[in-house]
RNA sequence: GGGCAGUUACCAGAGUGGCCAAAUGGGGCGGACUGUAAAUCCGCUGUCUUCGACUUCGGUGGUUCGAAUCCACCACUGCCCA
């Protein structure tokens, strides 16, 4: 048994850590686990770091369960909110479980022939079984308000202007609820989680002590952040997700390749599996040559194979350097083939006949819904930000033709440095 | 139930009868430089068919030549008291 809590401090992945931790893990296997609150359909970036510490913990020979949050997922988590949350419908909540629960299938062996294979719960089983009145009877009794209300999570909500709902002010008690049940049926003495959640953590250790005498325990890792202060893991199209149909394998690698040289050193030991020396030699070589970007690169590579798997890795890489290699190279080095098979960024088809007969320019842009709105298309212009084929697009009246289409096919569409276009005409 | 404060663009937050599509900051987007970084500088940021038109300042009605600004009522939020 390696030593998972060392392996995860030189990765920088322990925020907190409760006392004991470390030794409990030393001592024997231990089942330990993670919650996932199904707020989406699909997971997005900033659940990978839970799904690696799962991931890590299995490789260092102890029992991982992710358990997916049907009903805390009904209640809604205050922790890092400064607002109530809108409550999910119970159909979106359903459709959300479905899609995280299959995400999470793809990280983990669950092997349950192994012993430390993993399992996937829903604590919605429990909960549905559990009445309001036994609840507050069974567990609410074990905790007082004075305890619930130090709280950050709380706290700042009570000092803030919005306030809190009773739903929410219950969060934590129905998380810590958990706990004490994968506690009591799965031996599961120790949760994980990002450090906002430490709060609630802390409440489901307190509710196994109390309640059955027991001794659980906790870690959390450091939420992530940009070196800028940016929030993690959003771009100008929003989220990046896990779902290859709503974040692109391109869109994926292409995210991570544009970390910067601060944020790819920090992030390669936290989201890959990289050792300690492959990441110092890294680091070293993109030191020597910094605009090589070793570091994104490698980091865009492992977790796009970590994602999405080998082929689609590929892809994206292939798509990645027709557009982006040979920047300066004239359109025209791009091959039908290479237009073709370009992956992962949008496409729309446009009627040939219009072309023929030729279109200004901003009104091809809006019709292919590059653009939402001809206003918004003339402001790109004059922002300088737009260019067909390789060439910065200055006249709003210029005639998109025949003429334009590479291969007697394509248009390719440039919108600011990053983001591409591809119209093909039928 | 009583009292007080508040509700302005993505967020924060000025504006308190015409000069208001609404200061400023943040965020976002784009440009230049570079390495598809960072930092810096510049531009855009209500909507649209953009030298113009249209719709906004919680909602509804009113006063006025003219309202984000004044009045009335309503809704919501926060705080205090019961």
């Amino acid at each position: 048994m390696t030593n998972f809590i060392n392996e995860l401090r030189w990765r920088g992945m322990i925020q907190d850590i409760m006392p004991g931790t470390e030794e409990q893990l030393q001592k024997e296997c231990t089942t330990a686990y993670v919650g996932f609150d199904p707020t989406a359909d699909s997971l997005h970036i900033g659940s990978l770091v839970p799904i690696l510490l799962l991931v890590h913990l299995q490789k260092a020979g102890h029992k991982p369960i992710a358990l997916i949050g049907g009903a805390t997922g009904m209640v809604g988590d205050p922790s890092g909110k400064s607002e109530e949350r809108n409550l999910l419908s119970e159909e979106d909540l359903n459709k959300n479980i479905i899609g995280v629960k299959s995400q999470l299938e793809k990280f983990l062996n669950f092997d349950s022939s192994l012993p430390n294979g993993a399992e996937l719960l829903n604590n919605y089983d429990w909960f549905q079984k559990i009445s309001f009145l036994d609840f507050i009877r069974d567990t609410g009794k074990h905790i007082t308000v004075n305890y619930m209300m130090a709280k950050d999570s709380v706290k700042k909500r009570l000092e803030g202007e919005n306030g809190m709902s009773f739903t929410e002010f219950t969060y934590q008690l129905v998380q810590g609820y958990d706990f004490y049940w994968l506690y009591t049926h799965k031996n599961c003495t120790l949760q994980m989680g990002g450090s906002d959640q430490w709060g609630n953590i802390v409440t489901g250790t307190e509710l196994i002590r109390r309640k059955s005498g027991g001794e659980a325990f906790a870690f959390t890792c450091p939420l992530i952040k940009k070196s800028d202060g940016g929030k993690f893991g959003k771009t100008e199209k929003g989220n990046i997700w896990l779902d290859a149909n709503k974040t692109s394998p391109y869109q994926f690698y292409q995210f991570w390749l544009n970390a910067s040289d601060e944020d790819a050193a920090n992030w390669i030991k936290i989201f890959t599996f990289l050792t300690q020396g492959e990441i110092e030699e890294l680091v070293t070589a993109h030191q020597t040559n910094p605009s090589e970007r070793i570091l994104q690169k490698r980091l865009a590579q492992e977790l796009t194979l970590f994602v999405h798997g080998k082929a689609e890795y590929e892809k994206a890489i292939e798509t990645t350097q027709k557009l982006f290699s040979n920047q300066h190279a004239t359109i025209e080095s791009l091959s039908i083939e290479d237009l073709e098979s370009i992956e992962g960024i949008v496409t729309s088809t446009f009627e040939k006949n219009k072309l023929i007969q030729g279109i200004d320019a901003i009104s091809f842009l809006t019709e292919n819904a590059i653009f939402e709105s001809k206003g918004a298309a003339r402001k790109m212009l004059q922002n300088g930000g737009i260019s067909i084929n390789r060439n910065k697009l200055t006249d709003a009246q210029m005639p998109v033709t025949v003429s334009h289409l590479l291969h007697n096919k394509f248009i390719l569409i440039q919108v600011g440095k990053k983001n591409y276009y591809l119209v093909e005409a039928k």
